[in-house]
DNA sequence: AAAGTAAGGGTACTTAGTACGGTAGCACTG
DNA sequence: CAGTGCTACCGTACTAAGTACCCTTACTTT
């Protein structure tokens, strides 16, 4: 038995800093970012810690790598797409991904995002608004404005108490109906009630979303 | 001299988990999160790291406490203002808070969000919703949706190349204009600009930003 | 005065990042 | 084929940080 194994157990494989950055993922996804740290990282991929000190500059040159990865696997915007579809199916994409990887976004506003699939992703979506007539400032607008609803919505979702406790409702248990009465009305009137799944929002509102970044086009 | 100082040298008032948590925002907004270090903050107040033990549950609970502080910042809606001046001034507010505090954002996703500020806050806005005649599902999604602006927006702020280097551009020089032609004009055409400022970018773009939940409630 | 309690502290253990300096196998050179 | 050097990996050890455990001092309460 030449290796240990935790979460990853990638295959024997010529070792790069793709391979590291794919464990720290694969590591971050099944045991949390706290999890992600350069032993048991070392530990995931058979190897010692010193031994990453060759692919990577250190912790922090890993979590921007993370993060890069993360970009990488959300879909670039189609260049020929009206610019409504396009920015629609990007958003969708880069929701369920960011969902899928929830600690980037901690992550996200640790370092200035200069990772190549960061930078190609940003620039293909600008791409798109610039193509489609949108002068720059209202492209810096529109784009601000996607990506913060994503990101919002996001960290929304990563916030919202995750009751999987009791059948009746957790969140209500723990909430003062008497100093709190709107948030009680919330969760015993519409989180609370079956069938009802905040992700699901995301949609309806996104197209209110689209709507408003095409009046940011009028205004000029 | 009977004690220590650093940051924040708070006087020698009565200890309790009030200022202790104050203490720790201070050294946050002044040497970022990564300075808050039970040793660090035990310094700052003149103690030895064990006696803030008697004060606080132990470093995470100083984080959500923070965090908690920083909401308690925010400027509660006027519950009597029509809706839409009520959540403009709340979004102005909280945006002016956050980027005062960025790195509150880094913390938020960490947990539920529990603190007494904080829900009497969402509490407040939700009330803001539900009295303009919001039914319980829409006033969720314009909720969300405003949020989610505001703290996209900062994070994106957060997130900018702080270009406080050469006069020229600094991220300019660093961008590959074949690779990223559209990041290159944006650097050269927009943000490189003087007088341009992402900041501003705010309030105009949140007006839209109201009318899409507008066009929420309209749509039931 | 005795006893209890609150506030602060000392020591030391544990986890984590990483500097420094190996060592072993292979490639290429003369 | 010996030597030279490079690549990949590792062992040791230092430092920073969180915190468990137990102690001391002083003040309060009866």
């Amino acid at each position: 038995m030449t290796h240990h194994d935790s979460a990853g157990v990638e295959p024997k494989l010529p070792l790069s800093r793709e391979r590291v950055l794919r464990a720290a993922v694969a590591l971050a996804d099944a045991r949390g970012l706290a999890a992600v740290t350069i032993r048991s990282l070392a530990d995931s991929l058979g190897l010692k810690p010193m031994s990453l000190y060759h692919y990577v500059r250190g912790k922090d040159d890993v979590l921007h790598g993370m993060t890069d990865q993360v970009f990488a696997e959300i879909d670039l915007p189609d260049p020929s797409a009206p610019w409504r579809d396009a920015l629609r199916a990007r958003a969708v994409s880069a929701r369920t991904v960011l969902s899928r990887h929830p600690w980037a976004l901690t992550i996200l506003d640790l370092q200035p995002a200069t990772g190549a699939a960061t930078l190609r992703h940003h620039d293909a979506v600008l791409g798109v608004l610039l193509r489609a007539g949108f002068s720059l400032r209202v492209t810096a607008r529109a784009y601000t404005l996607l990506d913060a609803y994503v990101y919002g919505f996001v960290l929304q979702e990563a916030v919202l108490p995750t009751d999987a406790g009791p059948p009746g409702d957790a969140a209500a248990a723990t909430l003062d109906a008497d100093r709190y009465p709107h948030l009680a009305a919330f969760a015993a009137g519409l989180v609370g009630q079956p069938g009802y799944s905040f992700g699901d929002e995301f949609e309806p509102v996104l197209d209110r979303v689209l709507d408003a970044i095409g009046a940011l086009r009028e205004d000029g």
